[in-house]
DNA sequence: AACATGGTCAACCGCAGTCGC
DNA sequence: TGCGACTGCGGTTGACCATGT
């Protein structure tokens, strides 16, 4: 028998994300942070599943997220992780602060991958096209094993399991910038690592979360995410019911008389 | 000016890993 | 130990936008 879906699919949103749904879920997990995604939805009065607030959260609405292009020097990182580690975008991203592997994977597929073909790189191997099938040394010095991380994680029995190569497994202990994939990452370095550039086509549309910190009532230090997520939640489950049915948490009772400014988000 | 084509990127899907009971 | 629930990850899709004809 097959696993339930993450979500009852009846009557829940799909699809692009409208600012609104952006405000609700933002000021929601800045207020309450996250104990587990499937109630997110409930208790933020949205109508997604909780995956698609987790994505959401993390490929765009987190604080400390980098937006706009990659600059070289981080492409270059890419490049060379990538030789390394192969399609393991979590990974990659892990070392390239304020960006998340969805944007670097995107970025691979549309740039760097082209880019590569035209400096006649094999753009999975690393090495020249003509040399792919040869044994030919491959670009990157750095690698002490061929690929064999090759296309995802399916190839290396698991993360956990001590890998083969110890010295090859623990990428995020040995990580020199903030390893932590999640808003752990950073939090004094990214009121400074916020850019809020907006390029993104949505952007335009959606919060830009950077830009409203400032906005935000003090007694939430927006960059505590991490903080943030290990709130009281019994509390907050406790006090808008158990079943999650009911749930009538008014969002913007957190903020303090008009400390907060909903139009800021938008 | 209208249409076609290609590029970009946000979001979804489904599988695998992990954890708790 | 086995099972189910939940989270995380990588691949893929599709809508939107820019550019070319």
């Amino acid at each position: 028998m097959g696993r339930q879906p993450c979500c009852e699919k009846v009557g829940l949103k799909k699809g692009p994300w409208t600012a609104e749904e952006d405000q609700k879920l933002v000021t929601f997990l800045l207020t309450h942070g996250h104990c587990c995604w499937r109630l997110v939805p409930k208790l933020a009065g949205l109508l997604r599943c909780g995956k698609s607030c987790r994505l959401r959260w993390t490929n765009y609405l987190r604080p400390d997220l980098k937006r706009g292009l990659l600059s070289e020097q981080e492409e270059e990182l890419v490049i060379d992780l990538h030789a390394q580690l192969g399609n393991r975008w979590s990974k990659i991203a892990a070392r390239l602060p304020g960006r998340t592997d969805n944007e670097i994977k995107n970025h691979w597929n549309t740039h760097i991958k082209k880019k590569l073909k035209k400096m006649g790189i094999d753009p999975v191997t690393h090495r020249p096209l003509h040399a792919a099938q040869s044994d030919e040394p491959l670009i990157h010095q750095q690698q002490q094993d061929p690929p064999q991380v090759r296309q995802g994680r399916c190839d290396e029995p698991k993360a956990s399991s001590q890998g083969p190569a110890g010295a090859n497994d623990d990428e995020d202990e040995e990580a020199p910038v903030s390893a932590q994939p999640q808003g752990a990452a950073s939090h004094a370095s990214t009121a400074a690592a916020v850019s809020p550039s907006g390029s993104s086509p949505a952007s335009a549309s959606v919060a830009t979360p950077g830009a409203d910190v400032a906005a935000c009532p003090d007694t939430i230090d927006l960059f505590e995410v991490d903080v943030i997520m290990d709130m009281d939640w019994a509390g907050i489950l406790s006090s808008s019911g158990d079943d999650g049915a009911g749930i009538n948490v008014d969002l913007f009772d957190h903020y303090p008389g008009d400390g907060f400014d909903q139009q800021v988000w938008m």
